[in-house]
DNA sequence: CAGTATCCATTTTGATACTG
DNA sequence: CAGTATCAAAATGGATACTG
């Protein structure tokens, strides 16, 4: 269903933008990052992605080891979505595209405050 | 001919992947930023991109004033383009991709090295 | 060489319908 | 709710021809 992912050079930026480049992973990373964990709660971010492709992007993300399922305790019998500590490491990327973006856009407002995600799974 | 360029939402990381998310745009900056300045010193680069996609992304990074274009010492009579002060300030971006990629996907190598660009200029 | 223009293939996206 | 499946539309990309 997604692509076997092969680089087009040996420059660890090109091959970047080969996982990242587009418009959606980044912020399928920044909902986890910032403790979102069902399907519903990426849903709900103001971009509006739509099912098929968040679907497509979860399932990749986990393919590359960025993202994991686990069982929700917020709804029982459901599965979850959180980052690995590999995908934790892609938190400075999103600080630094996050941070241009702020001091270089015009009507754009900080939000990416990581939330702890234990205490949100057990206060909602 | 490039898009009016309208952001999804209020987020500077979904503002800055609106004009950043694709496979072309952080390379065409990256070779900028290392002190390539002609059209085809960028056709060079390893990943080969195509010249109307080049040409599309030099058109809308000038439009958003991240590159602008001045005569050339090298080739008298031609115009060559370098980062502006504004476009300067994605290095970071483009340093926390390629750190990323460097430590997470097999087989790339170091190669961001930013070159002074006058001292390129004067001694090819 | 430096682009622009064009044609066409592929990819990506968006909307929506559908199933467990 | 959590996805999967489809399908059409749009964007993107690649190859190449063409002009100054």
């Amino acid at each position: 269903m997604n692509k076997p992912l092969q680089h087009r050079s040996i420059c660890p930026l090109a091959s970047a933008l080969d996982l990242f480049g587009d418009k959606w992973t980044l912020l399928v990373i920044r909902d986890l990052a910032c403790g979102k964990s069902q399907f519903k709660d990426f849903m709900q971010s103001p971009e509006k992605i739509a099912t098929n492709i968040l679907s497509s992007r979860l399932a990749r993300l986990q393919a590359l080891e960025l993202v994991e399922t686990f069982a929700s305790t917020l709804q029982p019998g459901r599965q979850a979505y959180r980052l690995t500590a590999k995908g934790e490491t892609l938190v400075p990327v999103l600080q630094a595209l996050a941070d241009w973006g702020l001091a270089n856009i015009d009507g754009t407002r900080a939000m990416l405050r990581p939330v702890d995600r234990d205490k949100k799974e057990q206060k909602p």
